[in-house]
DNA sequence: TCTCAAAACTGAAACGTTACAGGTAAAATG
DNA sequence: CATTTTACCTGTAACGTTTCAGTTTTGAGA
């Protein structure tokens, strides 16, 4: 009936709507789907002029490649996966995390796709199932442990991954960490340096890889500053607000009570300081207390409080570049990143 | 050179490793691919018993759709994708909504794809990108307006969305909505209870369709209960915390200053008590505060704080459910809601 | 016994892309 | 002038799925 060989409406079917593809272009400019194709990839069998005018053609229709035509064929499937745990610390942490990756990836063709999970039931389930759907490129994973199953598990199965948190298996992996280790070192040293030297540290949950950089962190500070430390008991920096509250009542009404407190999240902080007030302390006077903190919010609240940024935000950014760069091949070993503690602006001068 | 027809090593290489398709199947049980496909699909032309081993096998195999056959065969992304402002509320904010949406679209087949932007640049833009590259089958926007553009464009366009926030343009669509007129209103009647008269609201920015909503509430409530505003100048919930602590600080320390303020967003209520406390007053005492925040944290704080929780999470799961079910083409009318204000019970006892 | 309909199943084509194995014409070589 | 290169370009097949238009088989009806 037409010029057969071709699919028959073509030109017309493209020239009115519809998104436009390899053949849109291949029909405008009298060239094959193959070399369209080729010349968008800058191939070197293709000539320049037949490259340029390719290129003004598809920048003119604002083509975009068909991501599960890419997909389909290739298996590359632009995406990176964030792994989320439910109970990940509130305030912010996960959107700064989000804000930090997307800032990077805003700029390719990487989309991100974010994957929670309940931490406490299974958390290699979002793993598995992106190795057995093939589902992203690339993974970001946090809460990391010493020995982390996830991480022997995408090693073992070639799937690029980037932790934010660092492992102790003898397995070299892209990760972004914060030094939580210098962090606390650091704070025992303040503490110290204003005359506290009882401290108490409310470490993470001790499954987790920086619970040991913190009490690393810690003990070499003890040391090294002169000081002794009070025990927390159970209470971690993801124990219930409230239990922390009644502890930090109940330990600063005792006899041994510390007069310095280092607590590694923010929002404990907050029930921390709630706790040590109820017991008629105060901040500053009876007890200092240094934290961390991903979003500087504790300094509105007690201006007494020597706080400690982490930018979870450039967090995300290291983690999203080390991946991508994973991805392409890059070994592992140039993909390791430790930020440092800041001290906030907001807190005392001294 | 084996049994023709089909592609040569099929069998044995399913059986080994690899990602089990619709060919596998068909392969083990001797049926056509489009046999199978039909058969998982429960079409009425196949026989009981063969979607019976069909659906035996594939659950054996562990068989999964592979999503780019899929959606290059019917346009179908099973993606939702959540276009965030980068400016959002820092606090738990946009992590509480991911983890909503989340938590419904875990048993689905939908993945969360999170699109950044800056807001201030042009909100537009990811709309069209996801218009433009069909790169969802539906979308969550938030921070909407009462004349909404990217309301408009993607009903124009027949793309299936939900907002969070309500529109006022003759355009009936999905939404989930905090009821910011009551809270305000009932806000109102807090203070004037508590003997407050002389009453300040922190709105939000003037575009968005809460500030008009926050606004009816507040004369409403002044009008009925009796009481005057004190005007906030131009601070609003989005106002860099410093310049919203030193307006605070000053208002206060002013002559008509107020007795009773109200506050749509959780951090700026930190810094509009960081001023007034700066200024000399003492909350409950000299002045009452009414906040909502969409995480419990406020009263960790200043117990004095009355406070109302936004459950942020449970809009992400209404704001799932509602654009999945304008996907499966439900009417929007049917697919609105609004939460009302829940007072939280940390907050002063009366 | 023959015809027809219903039930059950199937191959081909297409979605958009890329890898592969050519193809063609012009230019360089002998 | 014949032959080989070189430079450019192209058709086919395949990735996994679904739709369409059948085909085969079975059994009922005449």
């Amino acid at each position: 009936m037409d010029d057969s060989g071709r699919p028959r409406t073509l030109g017309a079917r493209d020239a009115v709507r519809e998104r436009p593809t390899l053949k849109t272009i291949a029909y405008m400019t009298g060239l094959g789907i193959t070399t369209v194709s080729r010349a968008l990839k800058d191939a070197p069998d293709i000539g320049a002029e037949t490259k340029e005018r390719v290129r003004l053609i598809a920048n003119q229709l604002g083509y975009q490649p068909n991501r599960a035509g890419v997909r389909l064929r290739t298996g590359k499937t632009n995406v990176i996966a964030l792994v989320l745990s439910i109970d990940e610390e509130l305030m912010g942490f996960t959107s700064q995390l989000v804000h930090g990756i997307s800032e990077v990836l805003g700029g390719t063709q990487y989309h991100l796709v974010v994957t929670p999970h309940s931490f406490e039931k299974d958390p290699m389930v979002p793993v598995r199932y992106i190795l057995d759907t093939g589902s992203a490129d690339g993974v970001i994973i946090s809460r990391i442990e010493p020995d982390d199953a996830r991480v022997r598990l995408m090693t073992e199965r070639n799937l690029p991954f980037a932790t934010h948190g660092r492992t102790d298996m003898g397995i070299v992996h892209p990760f972004h960490d914060y030094d939580n280790e210098n962090y606390v070192y650091q704070a025992v040293q303040k503490l110290v340096q204003k005359g506290r030297k009882r401290i108490a540290l409310l470490a993470p949950q001790s499954r987790f890889s920086f619970y040991i950089h913190s009490r690393i962190g810690f003990e070499r500070g003890l040391a090294d500053f002169g000081a002794t430390e009070v025990p927390m008991g159970r209470v971690t920096s993801e124990t219930p607000l409230d239990e922390t509250r009644a502890y930090a009542e109940r330990l600063m009404r005792s006899a041994g009570s510390p007069d310095g407190i280092i607590s590694i999240s923010g929002s404990a902080t907050i029930a921390l300081v709630a706790g040590l007030e109820a017991a008629g302390k105060k901040l500053g006077v009876d007890v200092d207390v240094v934290s961390k903190q991903s979003a500087e919010f504790l300094n509105w609240i007690r201006p007494e409080i020597y706080t400690v940024n982490e930018d979870v935000r450039q967090a995300g950014r290291e983690l999203a570049k080390a991946l991508m760069a994973r991805i392409d091949g890059v070994a592992p070993e140039l993909l390791q990143s430790i930020a440092q503690p800041v001290w906030s602006k907001m807190g005392p001068k001294d």
